[in-house]
DNA sequence: ACGGCCACTTA
DNA sequence: GTAAGTGGCCGTC
């Protein structure tokens, strides 16, 4: 693999000195420098052609407006002259002359292009690339490598040198006299008179050099500086060792950009005519358009000249008046808006003071109905590299929901509304019929969308991605790449903020327009179809507008605060596997469930007649309250005890005990609940969910809604089928594989409690998985002295709920409870555990101390768990804390896991060619669905993706094992 | 029609 | 003792 970076500020400059004719096309309007921008970015692909030639590639601009260096020294950069006045006009254009050759053009306000670059040359110097970044800005020097995986290449034509250049570590020291490594320690000595670094006065690259090689770095010989012999050069290091300081961080490039396209995104494209030919005949580039004509093998006659550009409406010659008046409030708060940290901290606060104080205007929104708008839509879409998305439907559920409308948002405040589905009132059975004129026919809506939403170098951008991912598909669009500002939402604060409303409240202090406020309440309340489409458009331009605001708002945020990593890699890829997943649904069969009915119902009837015997009066069995009543006011049971509310407390423990004392009704009970709940929620409910498309059920998992990282699935909840009882697991049987299919059920081992010993180095824990033991029974024979062989199952069972309260942030009380022990006993017993395993102790005071002070715990992939209220005067409420504060990076860890899993499943079981869809999650298990017969060549891929799941993020120092079976319903596969 | 509470289900 | 979601009852609006 090698990726080639191109340094297109740089090239646009040089294209400007090197070609002194000013070129014109026919209009007026100058071109030369797009000419020569053109031919260089030619040449380079030619001369890189060869046995090296680059697998990925990307162009990078610089953005205009600030960068944080700009609020680190306000004098960055700021004796540039503005850019040549026929320049201008240009810098679009090399944007799109980049992507006319199909190659990927990359900006991001507030960053430099170099910060863009340097990002990605360490992305995949990490993931194993050679690196090749096509610049001579000395700055770029601080990355080249050593071993030659990242080198710069020089490719300004020098009198008497040869046309390339390689620049490597011989090259980086000639010029700066250090290895590249210490080649920033350098610049912020010297300084750079172009750039205005100002680094030390009087000290240049020689002795900047001379004094690194001595000292080793710059803190070093700053902290020294009162050693050094010369009494002048001693007096200047001491008087502006912050200076020094400053143009350090000046010169030194962020790697940690949050970029929004991924490596995969840079694989070099095949140029495409239908794209190179319309632009360069626009440009009238006659020479380069007959060379390329050949080379491709293509007649240029075949195409026309690209109108937009042709007539030259979105690139304004200089002069032409300028909009936006709120562009100049936001810049004027934030000159004055000082803020502490880090630079990417600081441009994470500095964008959301901008953004914040961009007002809200619903009369900038746009309805779409001709085709012309909807290309300059698209135009805009392109222009920009990504835009806003939000997609309106009739319902809430992504496999049901007929798409309505579609809005697109490019720029803050602006946002295009296309309805496609909006409906005359009255018309709900006329099928087809009905829709409400003057909307675009959604075929070719979609198709034309399919150029934005389907291109690998456009980002698309939503709320809730998954929805939108699977209403699209369904439409057979495959909507690609995308970000979530839900998810880094979650990535960042947890579930603490979810809806779209509540960001909006939190971040921009916007309430957005309710829905219930659009189209009513209860029985009455419209579907999105039957809304007028002025108050249709409205509604959704204001949320993809939102949207737009918060990425740019939430998004900064993520490399400032460290989470970069977890949501690049775990939330925005498992997005889509989940959207593929609920698509799938399972097979549920009707008449299992139906039978099952009956059967519950009939014995929960007896029940109900048994208990209104016992009880001497007839009363509703599914009433605590009147339960309670009966119990323990009219048959006077001593002992009952009150819930916080003051109701009578009738759970199934209370129960128990009554039934353990001789009181035959408190057993009546607890059986016919089990029956109704089986019932009602399950056999009862399940069969409406039942998709009438697919004759399947869809469950929706929600990605950002569990605060240790977990996923929860609900409409229906298929995560907590029952499976403890043997009548609950009747249920089970009733998820069936469909003819010639078979399920596979693979399931972590023990995951919390290995996740346990790793994350606290326990050894003996260690060593026990190591030799595949019964985890609960050696705990049982260290704390009991009881031998594993023999062992009654009373012992063991103890064992194994102090295990688990272990995880769960063990109290006395707690576990006394669980155990029907006293609470001095329960007490003896984790006095005991923590002696046994040394460590558990440590680990939990270690996350005490940790959520204390950091007002968060981390899980192994620097996930954080946030809990705001840490330190809180309640004591039951900081011990609560306490508690979750030891769970949540088990838990949480175990999540991460099955979630990276997840993400490599698909590709994985592709490449080995295995035919096996993934269906459900149940935190520690995956339900797969192979064609029957396969099991045994998918079972071990399956087993192999879950166990390595950790790695090479993070090396476990204890085994994972998962079990895996097959069978035709989920019970027997368990 | 909505929301709190209690009960039950899962990992 | 951790983390979830759903259904029925019942009071309030």
């Amino acid at each position: 693999m090698h990726l080639l970076l191109v340094d297109g500020s740089g090239y646009i400059f040089r294209a400007f000195h090197a070609l002194p004719p000013l070129n014109r096309k026919s209009d007026g309007l100058p071109v030369g420098c797009v000419q020569g921008f053109c031919n260089m970015l030619f040449k380079l692909t030619q001369d890189m052609d060869g046995d090296d030639a680059p697998t990925h590639m990307a162009v990078i601009f610089d953005a205009k407006g600030k960068t944080f260096r700009d609020d680190i020294y306000p004098q960055y950069k700021a004796q540039r002259p503005p850019a040549p006045e026929e320049l201008v006009p240009q810098f679009p254009l090399t944007r799109s002359a980049t992507r006319a050759f199909s190659i990927p053009s990359i900006e991001m306000e507030g960053w430099e292009a170099d910060d863009i670059m340097a990002t990605y040359a360490c992305m995949a110097r990490d993931a194993g690339f050679k690196v090749t970044i096509a610049s001579s800005d000395k700055d770029l020097m601080q990355l080249v490598e050593p071993d030659g995986s990242i080198r710069l290449l020089d490719t300004i034509p020098r009198p008497g040198q040869p046309p390339l250049r390689w620049i490597g570590p011989d090259e980086v020291f000639t010029k700066f006299g250090v290895t590249p490594d210490k080649v920033i320690d350098v610049q912020a000595l010297c300084g750079d008179s172009v750039d205005n670094v100002p680094g030390v006065p009087g000290i240049g690259v020689k002795t900047a050099a001379q004094l690194i090689t001595e000292y080793g770095d710059l803190e070093t010989l700053l902290s020294r500086a009162e050693e050094i012999k010369q009494p002048a050069r001693r007096q200047k290091l001491i008087d502006n060792a912050e200076l020094a300081r400053v143009s350090k961080q000046l010169v030194t490039l962020e790697q940690k950009v949050p970029v929004e396209i991924d490596l995969d995104g840079l694989t070099r494209q095949p140029i495409n005519p239908s794209a190179l030919f319309p632009f360069l005949k626009a440009m009238e580039f006659a020479t380069i358009t007959k060379r390329l004509a050949t080379l491709l093998e293509a007649n240029p006659d075949d195409f026309e000249p690209d109108a937009t550009l042709a007539a030259n409406k979105d690139n304004p010659v200089p002069g032409a008046p300028q909009k936006s008046t709120s562009l100049s409030v936001a810049k004027a708060k934030l000159a004055a808006n000082m803020v502490p940290g880090s630079g990417p901290a600081r441009h994470a606060a500095a964008e959301h003071a901008r953004i914040k104080a961009i007002p809200v205007n619903y009369e900038a929104y746009e309805i779409v109905t001709t085709p012309d708008a909807l290309e300059r839509c698209i135009d805009k879409v392109f222009a920009k590299g990504h835009v806003a998305i939000d997609t309106e439907t009739t319902g809430l559920d992504p496999q049901q929901a007929d798409l309505v409308g579609i809005c697109l948002s490019t720029e803050i405040g602006e946002g295009c509304y296309i309805p496609v589905g909006h409906r005359k009132s009255g018309d709900m059975f006329e099928g087809g019929e009905g829709l409400v004129e003057g909307q675009l026919p959604i075929g070719f809506v979609l198709e034309a969308l399919k150029r934005v939403l389907q291109d690998k170098s456009i980002l698309k951008i939503g709320q809730n991605v998954k929805y939108d991912l699977e209403v699209l598909t369904r439409y057979g669009v495959a909507m690609a790449p995308i970000d979530d500002t839900m998810l880094i939402s979650y990535a960042l604060d947890g579930p603490r903020y979810n809806g779209l409303d509540v960001l909006a409240e939190h971040w921009l202090d916007h309430k957005t327009i309710t829905y219930a406020a659009l189209a009513g309440t209860g029985k009455n309340q419209k579907t999105f179809d039957q809304l007028e489409i002025a108050e249709a458009a409205r509604y959704a331009a204001e949320d993809a507008d939102i949207t737009l605001r918060l990425w740019h708002v939430l998004k900064p945020r993520l490399a400032a605060e460290n989470v970069t990593a977890l949501y690049e890699t775990i939330e925005r890829p498992l997005a889509p596997v989940l959207a593929h997943m609920e698509a799938r649904g399972i097979t549920v069969d009707r008449q299992i469930l139906a039978r099952l009915s009956g059967d519950f119902a009939q014995r929960a009837a007896a029940f109900e007649a048994e208990a209104h015997e016992l009880a001497g009066q007839s009363f509703n069995l599914g009433s605590p309250k009147q339960l309670g009543e009966i119990l323990f006011d009219k048959m006077g049971i001593e002992g009952g005890t009150k819930t916080k509310t003051g109701a009578w407390a009738t759970g199934a423990d209370v129960l128990e005990g009554l039934a353990a004392k001789g009181h035959p009704l408190a057993r009546t009970i607890v059986d016919w609940r089990q029956l109704t709940k089986l019932k009602g929620t399950y056999t009862d409910a399940l069969p409406n969910y039942i998709n009438p498309r697919t004759g399947r059920v869809h469950t929706s998992y929600s990605q950002a809604s569990v605060l240790t990282g977990r996923l929860s699935s609900n409409d229906p909840n298929l995560q907590n089928i029952p499976v403890r009882t043997e009548d609950g697991r009747k249920i089970r049987t009733a998820f069936v594989a469909p003819e010639g299919k078979t399920l596979i059920s693979a399931d972590y081992s023990q995951i919390e409690l290995r996740v346990l010993a790793h994350i606290a180095d326990i050894q003996a824990l260690k060593d026990a998985f190591e030799e595949g033991l019964d985890i609960h029974a050696m705990t049982a024979s260290e704390m009991f002295n009881v031998p594993v062989e023999g062992m009654p199952s009373d012992v063991r069972r103890r064992a194994k709920a102090i295990n688990f309260g272990i995880i769960y942030g063990i109290s006395a009380f707690g576990l006394a409870n669980q155990l029907g022990i006293e609470r001095s006993v329960a007490g003896e017993y984790i006095r005991t555990y923590f002696e046994r395993f040394p460590g558990i102790k440590d680990y939990m005071d270690a996350q005490k101390a940790r959520v204390k002070a950091d007002g968060h715990v981390m899980t192994i992939f620097g996930r954080k768990i946030q809990f705001p209220n840490a330190n809180s005067g309640n004591p039951s409420e900081r011990s609560f804390v306490e508690r979750a504060s030891i769970n949540a990076p088990i838990q949480g860890s175990a999540a991460d896991i099955i979630r990276r899993a997840m993400i490599r499943m698909e590709p994985e079981l592709k490449k080995a060619g295995i035919e096996a869809d993934m269906l459900l999650q149940v935190h520690d298990e995956l339900i797969f669905e192979v064609p029957e017969g396969t099991e045994d060549q998918a079972i071990p891929v399956i087993k192999r993706v879950m166990e390595g799941a950790a790695e090479p993020a993070v090396r476990l120092t204890v085994p994972i094992q998962v079990d895996a079976h097959a069978a035709k319903n989920w019970d027997e596969a368990h």
